[in-house]
DNA sequence: AATAGTTTTGCAAATGTTTTCATTTTTCAT
DNA sequence: ATGAAAAATGAAAACATTTGCAAAACTATT
């Protein structure tokens, strides 16, 4: 029966009660090899006792570590943040950190509002998601000399320690992957790339193997769409519906990528017969449907765990200067692709396209 | 060009920078009416030029509050929980407040942990998930008197104040569906219920039901499945291979369900046509699949949205005693389930069973 | 110009902890 | 038993802030 105690249980507390004093305590926490096993176990009967806790709050204040770590995110509601997310924490979890997490919705102003706030807080270090931050907030994270880094994706020119992968070279991978099975009629559905850098740096990939094979996208080929299944299946059936319609879509994640499977199957095409789909992120679940999804996977799990890993050194103070980590990606060719103009249902068996560069 | 000094920027340099005392500086932040205008804009200036930002472990040593709020949840990475903690979270940022998040891997023993570490960052408040939770967490809950909000379970009995779903008529509402539809030879696949109330109430659910109509669930019909397609679909294929199989299958979640799906049609089976398929929680998408999946919605963004408000107001301290909120279920007939031995594919036409009780 | 009232500001104590340094206690060889 | 060395403990300063109270600076009134 942990019998508690109405009064306020505080460190002055736990000292009276174990007739110690407050150094004694304290020390007990921080380096109890420094006191003596019998009064340490005084200590800690008193602190069971009286329901102690200590105060971390009171511990930053002396320049301690605060012990947690500031993640920004534009939404926590997308399967592949999630899942960076997931293993983000249990990096830092492993290390004793928390995460104060907070979230912007894609908009790189509260963005810079919710970094201040996580700063009030006096976290230890901060992650954002993606490169792309307004001004304001980089010069925050320089002046306030804190450990940062930007996850999801990778750029050599990165103003700030990052890890992730190149989204340009996901949207390579995919263009060349449908290149390579003789597609020439692609047509690409993307989500905003305003305020977004990983949609538009996949885009800018595409295209640029697009023109470098001689292929063109028409307008009509080219359009946006939310991360929705719903709307993904409504727009890619605008296109599907269109008096020429291409032998491939090209999505920019996987969301939208299911969305064109549903839309295709809806207007009675068989995929991959009669319409090649690839994504890219192979999300949890891509491999899974029916049929499952050809993608470029992008290794959420290890780029969230690299990340938390590497805060916690940077905070450790063991960084050597601004570290970039490159993930690789890979062509997952599964059941969504086939060769143009080939009716079998046999997948992807054009030359090996997993190479980039 | 904000000028940064590399001296540590405290209230003290801002107080010097401004030619004010600490004080003044201090209630410009805290009761801004109190000191004249003059005198604030000359604090803002320097605060600006020294790129100081409030220390919240500061202000917290003073029985302020903390302005932060955990939540401890099972793992980010399931959808539905994305979902809630996604709305939670707009709640709580809509407050001002911060969250603190910690997962615990539906671990008991972890839970009570983490519970611990966001204890000693002294949050305002904590939000759990579901309402199976250890006597120590519990007893941590009530010792620390600390506001705090079960999410996802409704339970008229709960220890502590909660909102969410009565799971149990969640899966009444699933078995009455099928029983209505005139099924009778019904499987049942579920995630593991044990340190899992939420599963372990909806399986009470249908079970009561299907006693209640006199339907037995054989052994071999009745399965657990992890929260993964993949396996769901194996598990559920497994069923299906027996020399009798049932005519429905009865998911604990959208994701068993949608393996099922698969798993029949890989059988080459017909969903609705030779075996109907409903789930619970409407995940995000569910509605958007082929052939759409019926569902018990769980509102999951309203949850987490009374949620945050509700654990906002108990830290405020306008909080008429022991709150419970129950969120509406609501039958979702969409396209996997039909009456049994009926060869046309028109979903759920039965009787009305969206009500309760 | 003096007074009373009001607004604004500053001093100093308080918050819960860590840490340095000094002091006390213990250990161990003599 | 004694003294030196080692181990354990305590006192008090420090951390960055808020706040109650008192002093100072203005305003308005006579």
């Amino acid at each position: 029966m942990a019998g508690n105690q109405n009064a306020k249980a505080d460190i002055v507390a736990v000292a009276k009660a174990a007739r110690v004093s407050i150094s004694t305590v304290s020390r007990s926490f921080n380096h109890p090899e420094l006191v003596k096993l019998a009064t340490r176990k005084k200590i800690d009967r008193a602190v069971r006792r009286l329901g102690y806790i200590r105060n971390r709050a009171a511990q930053a204040m002396h320049g301690r570590r605060s012990g947690t770590i500031g993640l920004v995110v534009p939404t926590i509601d997308h399967a592949i943040f999630a899942e960076v997310i997931q293993s983000f924490s249990d990096a830092l979890d492993a290390a004793g950190f928390t995460i104060l997490m907070a979230t912007h919705g894609f908009d790189l102003k509260r963005e810079y509002a919710v970094l201040r706030k996580l700063l009030e807080h006096r976290v230890d270090g901060v992650a954002l998601i993606g490169l792309d931050h307004s001004e304001a907030t980089y010069q925050l994270i320089d002046q306030q000399a804190i450990p940062a880094i930007a996850v999801w994706n990778y750029d050599p020119a990165s103003r700030i320690p990052c890890v992730g992968a190149e989204n340009a070279q996901a949207g390579r991978m995919a263009a060349r992957h449908l290149v390579a099975l003789g597609h020439r009629d692609i047509a690409v559905v993307f989500p905003e790339t305003t305020e977004n850098d990983r949609a538009r740096d996949r885009l800018a990939g595409v295209l640029d193997v697009l023109t470098a094979s001689g292929i063109a996208v028409p307008d009509a080929w080219h359009s946006e769409a939310p991360y929705l299944i719903g709307e993904a299946k409504r727009v890619c059936a605008r296109i599907l519906a269109l008096p020429c319609r291409p032998t491939a879509i090209l999505c920019g994640n996987d969301v939208i990528a299911q969305g064109a499977v549903y839309a295709a199957q809806q207007a009675g095409l068989g995929v991959p017969r009669d319409i090649s789909v690839i994504g890219i992120g192979d999300f949890k679940g891509s491999g899974e449907f029916e049929p499952a999804l050809t993608t470029i996977r992008i290794p959420a799990k290890s780029i969230g765990a690299i990340a938390g890993r590497q805060i916690v050194q940077s905070v450790a103070g063991d960084s050597e200067g601004l570290l970039r980590t490159r993930c690789d990606l890979r062509l997952l060719v599964r059941g969504t692709t086939a060769h143009v103009a080939q009716s079998g249902t046999a997948a992807g068996t054009g030359p090996d396209l997993s190479l980039d560069t």
